[in-house]
DNA sequence: GTCTATAAGTGGATAGAC
DNA sequence: GTCTATCCACTTATAGAC
């Protein structure tokens, strides 16, 4: 990431915020987390942003430098809530070796993987703006370009890795690459909630996402045809 | 589309733009496909698009009455010119059932479709405002939300006949649903794209893509490792 | 058919009072 | 820490001259 939002008190896990100004400011994350899910990012402006959080957007500018920083903010605090289900300390501000060390079992981590897709239905508007933003950040000089790109060389490595586990585990072992299994994978989950936000009703996501994986023999906790699963 | 733009005279295949007006329409349509391209829908203004077409905004506007009949011009004109490479009079001003009926076996379309990622690698820009758009056209009321919606449903419907084809006629035939292997392989194309847009060299498309159909014993012209292509 | 001029509005950002 | 007031760049779009 190329800037670095300063060291934010008062954000280890189970701490609030305890000073005014550190409310004000998750206030305005809120809001602009809201906002940008629902409008993307160039169509909001810092006015609309400050008026949803109950300011003017004089009062929002004391907080954050300008419209990127708070952008970028907004963006890194999704990852850090989203990702910490999923691979637990990996996404955030560096690995933490101890959390991350603390895994589910393969099998139970492959669920919620697919899982989240189920779970970003519940918020159309984030998945839109991620979806919006990753394809707009590849323009040189895009404010979120370096988050994008860490961020899915990350989700490549963490889901190659399990995959792999998954593979070698298997009766009898997969061949495939897990590494490039893992970026078809990611690329699939991805290409779904883009036709699902244009017409949910005929992408049903986590049913398209398991037929991909039972190529690998990789089934669903609860396996309607095929083998059973592990656990 | 929620707006005709009118009946474009001299758009028939194989007829050269005759008057004046005419061919400034083009050459603004090339402008602002190109523009599109490489910034997006909201960061370009129309300023800009007539100044690279060598004219005022205001002489723009003469033959555009705004920026969205604009956009919508460029994608059905994008479309007409490259779906026709693959399913000839379909994504265009309504199927034409003589020119439909004159196409290519169905191994021959299926390498064409696979070998449209390779070519758009040719045009980062268009790529990157097509995922882009497609993000942003979800949200109620974009302008080319009517647009995509039939795009998607046009490619899945299309795809997933190839694909009935393809496996019917295989050996032995493949018993997976086509219509969702459709689903996913155009989601799986989408996905590549957006990887591909932040870190080119870290995604090999057509590799990636050809993978993927093996698992349904579809394989490249020239195969590698599995069973021959049927040509 | 294209221009200049201008309307009418919104954007992000700043200065300084309170 | 939040406000009002203001600045300036820039947007789409219109009116009317040439």
């Amino acid at each position: 990431m190329s800037q670095e939002p300063g060291k934010r008190p008062g954000k280890e896990p189970g701490n609030e915020p305890r000073t005014k100004g550190e409310r004000t400011r998750a206030r305005i994350l809120d809001s602009a987390t809201e906002l940008f899910s629902r409008s993307g990012y160039n169509s909001v402006s810092l006015r609309e942003i400050a008026a949803h959080a109950g300011m003017t957007h004089a009062g929002l500018l004391h907080h954050f430098p300008g419209k990127e920083p708070l952008l970028l903010e907004v963006l890194s605090r999704r990852d850090e809530d989203d990702a910490a289900y999923l691979f637990p300390g990996l996404l955030g501000r560096g690995p933490d070796p101890v959390v991350a060390a603390a895994r589910h079992p393969a099998a139970e981590r492959l669920n919620r993987l697919v899982a989240v897709v189920g779970r970003n239905s519940r918020t159309p508007g984030l998945v839109a703006l991620y979806a919006k933003l990753s394809a707009e950040a590849s323009e040189p000089g895009h404010p979120a370009r370096a988050y994008f790109v860490k961020r899915y060389r990350v989700l490549r490595a963490e889901i190659g890795a399990l995959l792999g586990e998954l593979f070698a585990s298997s009766e009898p072992p997969v061949a495939a690459d897990p590494h490039a299994v893992a970026q078809q994978l990611l690329a699939l989950m991805d290409g779904l909630q883009t036709q699902w936000l244009l017409e949910p009703a005929a992408v049903p996501m986590e049913e398209r996402v398991w037929e991909f994986l039972w190529n690998y023999g990789l089934a669903p906790p609860v396996a309607p045809e095929r083998g059973p699963v592990s656990h």
